[in-house]
DNA sequence: AATAATTTTTAGATTTACCTAAAAATAAAA
DNA sequence: TTTTATTTTTAGGTAAATCTAAAAATTATT
């Protein structure tokens, strides 16, 4: 079994493989809040474990046994999530921190009991998919809102950014999972979208846009 | 704030101190599954974080410090206990080990809202008190069923062990909290006593007697 | 292609919680 | 009240995860 550090740094290899194939200490660093050193140290750990494949100076990627015991952590984490806001009344942007920690609980038993007392849910309060227990998740194909031209539509179904502050700037604006939203304008001077939501106009930076992801898209 | 590590020994400390006054270092050992000579290191630690008072050789005490901090991991083993038990269906045998991981999850926030979701149990699946926010809880006064005499009765409101061996012995017999019990006998030859519950009578040894806790009893 | 900049690794220390073995203190028994 | 047994502590060491500083490899720039 892993220890706390190790799923710690499964969990963040495995959603910095989102973006790039081959992962970078100095990445992975930065997400653990760690000195690269310390990374290559653990890194040689995880290898010798047989969760990573490692080259020197090349990087890591996740083997399979990695890689289905990161998303394991993943499917605790959203899960509880799913318990804080559904059942504790938790806002969406209190909840990280809090399953950052529960997700290391380790019974399979309870996990698989909370899945079914939430009714296994299929995404957690922030959009993202929740792996089932065989690991298996649908793909989401969101598209950012910055991506959208005008007159396009959509519901927003998730979010690429996770901070509290973001969360409870969306939560103001009145920009929360499963509003109806239509881009209206984009602002030549700064990127800023001009957006419909719930009958009224607002706008929004292109940050904030960058990081609001769209389904269902009707395109005009 | 302590680590996970402290946090176990507080707890282990506050139990043996409910027995003797002055805890001795070996019996630490014990329940810590550790070695003497590494009970006297963290004591040390306890003791200069002002946890405990220590005098070389003497064993130690909590102080108001180490005890707020004891029951505060008391109050959050048994709310989970009541989760896993009336929310996740778990059974009253099988709560202790997960419970005794999640009781280190550090969020005020989070205690207290399970604390209100679960509607403010005043004691545990095995009748033990839940210390509320303020750490107050009524102290149980229970009486043994072994103490009890032929023809007395009463109500079995808890257990004093915790082991899954035990706790699944007594579902079998029928023995959980709230029943009502009678002594109708008690054998001369093993110390056993037959009791009578739901009308039935059935023998329990005097190992199991000894771990049964009886309340409202009325003498004959 | 040589130099500069960046990234990554090594080497050697530190901290926490643990260990063993031996010494010291306390408690029990002769 | 010695002697013996038990308990507790000290001394010195280990493993995990971290650190700093310096060396090595890779990548980018001139």
């Amino acid at each position: 079994m892993q220890s706390f550090t190790e799923e710690n740094y499964l969990k963040i290899i495995y959603h910095l493989a989102e973006l790039t194939n081959n992962v970078q200490t100095n990445s992975i660093a930065e997400k653990m809040q760690t000195k690269p050193a310390s990374v290559t140290d653990m890194i040689k750990k995880l290898a010798d474990k047989g969760f990573v494949d490692y080259i020197k100076y090349q990087g890591v990627t996740l083997t399979e046994k990695g890689r289905n015991a990161a998303i394991d952590i993943v499917r605790k984490h959203r899960l509880w999530e799913v318990f804080l806001v559904n059942k504790l009344n938790f806002k969406w942007d209190e909840v990280h921190d809090v399953a950052e920690e529960l997700e290391h609980i380790k019974s399979v038993d309870l996990i698989e009991r909370l899945d079914e007392f939430l009714g296994f849910p299929k995404s957690d309060p922030h959009g993202d998919p929740i792996p089932d227990k065989n690991g298996r998740f649908a793909k989401n194909h969101f598209t950012k809102l910055i991506e959208l031209k005008i007159g396009d539509s959509g519901t927003i179904t998730g979010v690429s950014q996770h901070s509290s502050a973001f969360l409870k700037h969306l939560e103001k604006l009145g920009l929360t999972l499963g509003k109806q939203i239509q881009i209206n304008d984009v602002t030549d001077f700064d990127g800023s979208v001009e957006i419909l939501v719930a009958d009224k106009q607002i706008n929004i930076s292109r940050e904030v846009a960058k990081h609001i992801l769209i389904s269902n898209n009707g395109k005009n």
